[in-house]
RNA sequence: UGGGGCGUGGCCAAGCGGUAAGGCGCGGGUCUUUGGAACCCGUAUUCGAAGGUUCGAAUCCUUCCGCCCCAACCA
């Protein structure tokens, strides 16, 4: 959002890492943030800027308020703080160290700098009014004390700027015109304003705030998406189901794909929360346009033609991608023994249903007219094996006589197929709270993952191309819909994951026959 | 209940005194070598509610209702 807006408005945007916290901040983090920056498209070029570069001039500003008797230090503890604060409907009332003299804090600050106190001890306050409705103003904290090792400054310091401190007077620093943030920092903008005006700083940077982004059926708090990572329920920050950026990417999804997605949504002040239909929605139009298509067999069945001549192979000639004509065409394999999709096929087929069934005919995509003929059982009766007859005269996919089939179906020779893993991710949440209201009241997100969220198939026929295909290649499995090839794929043993099914009328139809 | 923010179709969202854009979704149709894609139609007499001002109100005023945020030495 930050960097669009500014590219919208043809200014620019600075990434700063608000490290004002040495406990919470981690390289790691740093480095995540910046490499997603960088793939969703944004360049900050050289304005990577860190609150912790300004410590010293945070500092000199702090001492310039507590010589204009605006901010002094306190000596009570956490709990005796809270406690003087007040309710939401009660007025807060003075510290007793609150009319400290001028020189008395100043010492006290600077040795709480130089690290003569422990942490809790002191603690720097805006002295503004504790009797304020806006309960942000009374007399926040400016400063703590922390003997702790900061990832950049190293432990030279011990005392740490708040944010609501440090962020009014970074952008400051910065000149930053117009600072962005979300809709519950509306409460902080009189401080971010008080910080700036008793400071006196050259640039008088503004703060306007937005409704951050929900989504149905997805869990979006960092502190939420954390417990998942620490309790292993799923890979990582990562994996393919988690709605963080590095998920979305090893997924398959584009960064065109969520940066269109942040246009359509726009931005607005109204708590919102998005069909995750629409991310979808998003991602389906840039790989349409851009992903090759490819015939893969999720579970597999065999389909026989028996007045194939054996050992014969015909390589077909098969379009990359119909929406691109510059994708080109590539060579396809087809013999006597092809593997179907199990869907594709029902013995007892019901009204709008299709595909393939005994004494129907399909097209097989891009090679011939086939008609089933026999199914062959196992003891239990179970469908192990399906056979049939193709029409010669039908190569490439059209009968001669004009003769129409109502389904086209993917397939690949099982003599020269590629054998893969294909993992399909469904919502990581269920449906038991699909505008997420559950987990942002509180509710311990564990009990809402869908047991059904991962499902790995190990036995899919894929067509020999795929058996090469490149970590982070996206394919159009035809109708089965878009696939990224997985960071760990190996050549010969592709591992491929669902980006996103293709819309799918017959399952809406299926659904709706059996009242589902 | 103190303060603040917000309420336009199922989900988003323009509009900011001149008579309800657009997208997703949904419904219908054309076309089609995957029931996809593409293309074409349709989908709010009404803007949380009630009053009021005005020739005219989603836009101005009043009252009411609803949702969200704030009492970390977190960000």
């Amino acid at each position: 959002m930050d960097f669009g807006v500014a590219a919208d408005f043809s200014g620019s945007c600075n990434l700063r890492f608000d490290d004002t916290n040495p406990v919470k901040e981690d390289v790691e983090y740093v480095d995540s943030i910046k490499e997603d920056v960088h793939w969703l498209g944004f360049d900050w070029g050289d304005r990577e800027y860190y609150a912790s570069d300004y410590y010293e001039r945070l500092y000199a500003f702090a001492e310039v308020l507590i010589r204009k008797g605006v901010a002094y230090v306190d000596s009570l503890t956490a709990d005796e703080i809270r406690d003087h604060r007040g309710t939401l409907t009660e007025a807060g009332r003075n510290s007793p160290y609150r009319d400290r003299p001028v020189d008395e804090n100043l010492d006290l600050f600077r040795r709480m700098r130089a690290g003569e106190f422990a942490d809790g001890q002191h603690v720097l306050r805006a002295k503004i009014d504790m009797a304020s409705p806006n309960i942000n103003m009374r007399d926040p904290v400016l400063y703590r004390i922390r003997h702790a090792h900061h990832h950049r400054t190293g432990d030279a310091w011990c005392i740490y700027p708040m944010y609501d401190y440090a962020h009014p007077l970074s952008d400051a620093i910065e000149g930053v015109t117009h600072s962005l943030c979300t809709l519950e920092y509306v409460d902080h903008r009189p401080l971010y304003d008080w910080c700036i005006a008793q400071a006196g700083t050259e640039h008088r940077p503004r703060q306007y705030e937005f409704a951050r982004l929900n989504l149905n059926y997805t869990v979006m708090s960092k502190r939420k998406l954390l417990q998942l990572v620490a309790q292993r329920h799923v890979g990582g920050w990562d994996d393919p189901r988690m709605p963080t950026i590095s998920g979305l990417r090893r997924r398959g999804y584009t960064a065109e794909s969520i940066r269109d997605f942040c246009t359509r949504v726009g931005v607005a002040k109204k708590e919102n929360v998005i069909d995750i239909g629409l991310l979808e929605h998003c991602v389906r139009e840039d790989l349409n346009l851009r992903a090759p298509r490819a015939m893969a067999v999720l579970r597999p069945i065999k389909l026989v033609l028996t007045n194939y001549p054996e050992g014969q192979v015909e390589h077909m000639d098969v379009v990359n991608n119909p929406e691109d004509a510059s994708a080109g065409t590539r060579k396809v394999p087809f013999s006597r023994e092809v593997f179907i999709e199990r869907d594709d096929f029902m013995e007892d087929p019901p009204k709008k249903f299709f595909r393939l069934a005994p004494g129907r005919e399909v097209r097989l995509r891009n090679a011939y007219l086939v008609t089933c003929t026999d199914v062959v059982k196992d003891a239990s009766g179970a469908v192990v094996e399906l056979r049939g007859t193709y029409d010669p005269a039908t190569r490439g996919g059209d009968a001669p006589d004009g003769r129409r089939v109502k389904a086209t179906l993917h397939w690949v020779s099982a003599a020269h197929a590629a054998t893969g893993t294909v993992r399909l991710y469904d919502r990581l949440f269920t449906v038991e709270d699909p505008d997420g209201a559950a987990a942002r009241a509180g509710v311990d997100v564990t009990t809402l993952i869908n047991p059904a969220s991962l499902e790995q198939l190990q036995d899919c026929r894929m067509e020999p191309m795929l058996g090469e295909a490149e970590a982070g290649a996206r394919y159009q499995f035809e109708r089965l819909g878009y696939f990224c090839a997985d960071p760990d794929s190996r050549p010969g043993a592709p591992v491929f994951n669902r980006t996103v099914s293709l819309k799918d009328s017959w399952a809406r139809v299926s659904a709706r026959g059996d009242g589902a």
